[in-house]
DNA sequence: AGCACGCCGACT
DNA sequence: GTCGGCGTGCTC
């Protein structure tokens, strides 16, 4: 058994932020200190963060060891918090300080607890009773015993600040000092819930079901718009809190928050803590602080508020699980739907993975019986599909450089004719000649406006009566493997589409450009058929050894010097030993989806191997082989997103 | 991450 | 000779 307790002067091991590579040896402070303590250790001429992490090694000069500054007034880490940290890191192959600091992104934290002035009813009377004075009173003893700042009493009794000054000189008014972060208000669960519809009130019976169980378990809610996924997961949210745990909500966009909230307010009476990039420094502070001592017991926020030190984490929702925001693409590469499972996975949590378009990852892992899966039927019936169809593009003539077909080109001027709006899709692959394509069609359609490029737009919820036509200009592309989940992108459109575009008189038309119209996976498209669809997807990407059946890693090397960055990869190429030992395959060097990012130059190399090896270990002793040139920087990063 | 050390070229 | 560029290594 590891200790909990140091005494002053034990050998205690200290992770900090700063990026050495392991934890190192301080003796504990005077007064003692906990295990996951939150410190402030000399480093160098330095003082900086760190958390008590372990017993020390004991393998360092020890007249050299330095004790602990002092201990941070911050809840202590919980043992789960920890082991939630090391696995993260060991999964990602991200060093331990740089998971460490995603944890502790909130400012201030070794600050004394910023206090500020409150106001609340003294023990005597004022010596003058005035019309204004008798109003304060009368609003700090409606309150009882309760605290407000200066202008919240001058605000409420509808009086100006100077009033509540002079009955403080009285006596009539206590001023204290109370610390800035304050609790998060407690939400009712039995404020506003709505009556549910039969299967809305079946899946809300199972997730509440699950939340009792007390123990780690993952859930697909797998709803349409307007099916009522929200509510139903509010429900587990409700039985959360009442089992006394704390929930967290991740959304992929911060502009959906602000919608979000007003929805948990209606369903609980009260905003819930809210984190992401948006919110100010003071109120990060203050939601990191009450989350680590339990006074946040609902969390909304964007991936990184995994990463927030949860007391008693009982259950993460992470809506529009399918969506590619989730995977943080810089910094600190994760996903943070995989980083969520992990999590509940160590602190007995229950998952909810809501989407209309499931990724194909967690379909497997329903049909692998790891995860559980509920449906919710629209409420409006099911969705209309846009009426589909292949253009054969064997019989089609297209120009060299080209890539609208002029079956395709006819229906777009057909469109435009009409006043109405098309929509193209298009992989990145074709991106750097996106503009030209846009230009081209333009073109065609003599300076009409009324063409969108990408998807973007679709997936946000909207409508778009006007829109008819979506053509999707490289269907083939996952079927050839230069994009694996192209085809899983290119079917959720067509289901994210359905019943937004178009109108009820005049419904969405979708044209696929295809050389291989009677492929299994582009029959499914066509035939809107879910089921059949990720039957066929599933097959293919397990006859590739792809994801979700095979793993695969990437390795971004960038650089000023445009030489070092090929050299090295060439290399590292050729001796590729400790990866061949696990029967993984090397594919590269080429040029990394951004090809030059700040005057860096990047080239990936990318690795593919069975599910199931040990493929983090294998690309450590890979990597480990090489020396980098000063300014190169390598990063590994599991399980990508984007292979174009 | 900072910061000191130390090794080479360009200057007084 | 010495100043200062930055590559290398250390911090408990």
């Amino acid at each position: 058994m590891t200790r909990t307790h140091f005494h002053e002067g034990d050998l205690i091991g200290v992770l900090t932020t700063q990026p050495i590579g392991r934890v190192l040896d301080y003796k504990a402070p005077e007064g003692g200190c906990f295990l996951g303590a939150f410190v402030e250790v000399p480093l160098g001429p330095r003082k900086v963060m760190g958390v008590v992490w372990a017993e020390g090694q004991g393998d360092f000069d020890h007249a050299k060891i330095r004790p602990v500054t002092r201990v941070l007034d911050v809840a202590p880490m919980a043992e789960e918090m920890r082991v939630f940290i090391d696995r993260a890191a060991a999964y990602t192959l991200t060093p331990l300080p740089a998971m460490l600091r995603l944890a502790t992104r909130a400012p201030g934290l070794g600050d004394a607890p910023s206090m500020r002035k409150v106001y609340r009813l003294g023990g005597r009377e004022p010596d003058r009773m005035t019309d204004a004075r008798r109003k304060v009173m009368e609003v700090l003893r409606d309150y009882g015993g309760l605290s407000f700042t200066l202008g919240e009493v001058a605000e409420m009794a509808g009086v100006g600040t100077s009033v509540v000054k002079g009955l403080v000189k009285q006596g009539a008014v206590a001023e204290e000092d109370a610390p800035r972060d304050t609790p998060y208000p407690r939400l009712d669960p039995d404020y506003g819930g709505k009556a549910l519809s039969e299967d809305q009130t079946q899946a809300a019976e199972v997730l509440r079901g699950a939340i009792g169980s007390g123990q780690y378990g993952t859930t697909l809610l797998k709803g349409v718009t307007g099916s009522g996924k929200t509510e139903v997961y509010l429900e587990a949210v409700a039985a959360c809190l009442r089992a006394g745990r704390q929930a967290l909500v991740l959304l992929p966009e911060i502009a959906l928050t602000g919608e979000f909230i007003d929805r948990v307010e209606a369903r609980f009476g009260m905003k819930p803590a809210e984190w992401h990039s948006g919110v100010t420094m003071t109120e990060r502070r203050r939601c990191w602080k009450m989350v680590g001592q339990g006074d946040a017991q609902l969390v909304v926020g964007a991936r990184s508020a995994l990463f927030l030190p949860y007391r008693d984490l009982g259950l993460i929702v992470v809506d529009e699980e399918h969506d590619t925001s989730y995977k943080q693409e810089d910094g600190v590469l994760y996903n943070a739907r995989d980083m969520a499972v992990l999590r509940a996975a160590g602190c007995a949590a229950q998952v909810v993975l809501a989407s209309a378009t499931p990724s194909l990852e967690s379909w497997a892992n329903v049909e692998a019986g790891k995860y559980r899966r509920l449906n919710l039927t629209s409420r409006f019936g099911a969705a209309v599909m846009p009426s589909m169809g292949a253009i054969d593009m064997r019989n089609e003539d297209l120009p060299g450089g080209k890539w609208v077909s002029p079956t395709l080109r006819d229906a777009i001027a057909q469109r435009l004719e009409k006043g109405e709006q098309s929509l193209m899709v298009l992989s990145s692959d074709l991106y750097g000649s996106a503009r030209a394509m846009k230009a081209h069609i333009e073109e065609i359609a003599q300076g009409g406006t009324d063409i969108i490029i990408g998807t973007q737009l679709v997936a946000k919820g909207h409508n778009f009566p006007n829109l008819t036509l979506v053509g999707v200009i490289d269907a083939d592309l996952g079927l050839q493997g230069s994009d694996l989940r192209a085809a899983e992108r290119t079917f959720q459109l067509m289901r994210q589409v359905a019943g937004r575009a178009g109108r009820a008189e005049v419904p969405g038309e979708a044209l696929l450009q295809t050389y291989q119209p009677e492929h299994p996976v582009i029959r499914a498209i066509l035939g809107g058929d879910e089921e059949a669809f990720w039957a066929a997807e599933a097959a293919e990407r397990k006859a590739a050894g792809v994801p979700p059946y095979g793993r695969m890693a990437g390795i971004v090397l960038s650089s000023p010097n445009v030489q070092e960055v090929f050299d090295l990869g060439g290399e590292m190429a050729r001796r590729d030993a400790p990866l061949r030992r696990i029967g993984a395959q090397v594919f590269g060097p080429a040029p990394a989806p951004i090809a030059r990012i700040r005057g860096r130059h990047r080239v990936r190399l990318l690795v593919k191997a069975d599910k199931g090896v040990p493929l983090q270990q294998a690309l450590t002793e890979w990597v480990g082989q090489f020396r980098l040139p000063t300014n190169l920087r390598l990063a590994i990063d599991i399980d990508p997103q984007s292979f174009y």
